[in-house]
DNA sequence: CCGGGCATCGGTAGCAGCACCCATTTGTGC
DNA sequence: GCACAAATGGGTGCTGCTACCGATGCCCGG
């Protein structure tokens, strides 16, 4: 059935990850890189005007993470494919890659077959995780099933306790805060404890590399 | 001349970044990849025991670092050369990089041909930098060049300072890194109350900036 | 040999972070 | 209107962080 050559865009802000990604794929004869991006705008910009099958995104790229070009893919080029590769093995970022759009989701750390395979799967719209992922996927199905609505009931934060997690990362003292959002420092303590509950972490510092990875804040 | 081929050892915790890289280098003739490692103490172990003339070592790596890495290889494998891989732009890396004995220094956003060049230049006992690293070096060199016995005015932490400076940004508590560490909660203190002091910051927040910042840990 | 930097350990005290309890007001969707 | 989530504020108490005081042993360079 000789299936037709799989067009990839590859987005990654380092040329040398890329570069030897690129071997790794173009060794496969079904498999063909012909674009690439070293950030998420690029990323965007390329699936849009190239005829792309799949997109493999690096989630730490610089303006703009693989998540939020995952969702605008998603919403502006919806027939291309996506895989996310991603340094950390984190809840966090493959729900919200799954959420994205991505089918795929391979850590840096995996071996050059799991990407083949998840580029494989991705064409033939199957889901590809890692087996920690799924492990993940299930342990939180079984936390909390209900939400008939649909998705899932985890943690987004919302607007104000963003604003909280990126002053927290900035260094401010609960009392800071407070006094920057005119609010009580109780109501930062709430926020605060809210969020930690939300995203599963125990203490600032957490949250400090939380906002960071986020791109809430710069280091 | 005919020069023998240099056997290399490549280091980095991700196994696909690791397996790029290796098909980069095995595509030179003169160049071959005989050993991986994928953190700080198994890079230093495979310096020891096997045969290298080149270890590319990256610098985030869990544990121990490329450069606590390089140090150890410096004490007992001299005549192994390094070559330092990082992700950042970041001048105090550079200068411990070089001052722990590597004798190239490649960005992981490079070209290919950058770290081959790097490779070649080591085997000749030449350093490699990229451009901006000439730079930072220079303007370092102006800024403060007499000072024989001592380095720059500014603070540098010394080596155990960094493993707790790395620890807390990692999320441990002052008693956890004392378990670690297997030292006094109190030193631990100690340490982290003379980090600050030097760098000028104020709480643990700060600190994760910085250690993310220089590199030391990833968000 | 001696000064100085480094690493180590101790006490005391205050304030901040964090957990766990409570409540009211507001807006949004059904 | 009612249910629910978000945002707001409060009390209590423990643990941990941070500041500031003290000290000893080690090694290295002059």
């Amino acid at each position: 059935m000789n299936a037709p050559i799989t067009r990839i865009l590859l987005a990654d802000d380092h040329a040398l990850v890329r570069n030897g990604l690129r071997l790794i794929l173009d060794a496969e004869p079904d498999l063909a890189v012909v674009a690439e991006a070293s950030d998420g705008a690029e990323a965007i910009g390329a699936a849009e005007s190239e005829r792309i099958d799949l997109a493999i995104l690096d989630i730490a790229m610089p303006r703009m993470t693989g998540i939020q070009a995952a969702r605008e893919i998603t919403r502006r080029a919806a027939d291309v494919r996506m895989i996310m590769l991603s340094m950390y093995d984190n809840e966090q970022y493959l729900f919200e890659a799954l959420k994205a759009g991505a089918s795929g989701y391979v850590l840096k750390s995996a071996a050059d077959k799991d990407l083949l395979e998840a580029c494989r799967a991705a064409m033939r719209d199957e889901p590809f995780l890692y087996p920690g992922a799924v492990t993940l996927l299930i342990q939180q199905h079984i936390q909390n099933e209900p939400s008939p609505g649909g998705g899932f009931p985890q943690a987004l934060l919302t607007a104000r306790e963003e604003e909280v997690v990126k002053l927290i990362a900035e260094g401010y003292s609960a009392r800071g805060i407070a006094e920057t959002l005119v609010i009580s420092v109780r109501t930062v303590d709430r926020h605060r404890a809210n969020i930690m509950q939300k995203l599963g972490m125990r203490d600032r510092i957490e949250l400090t590399r939380f906002a960071i990875r986020a791109g809430l804040v710069e280091p």
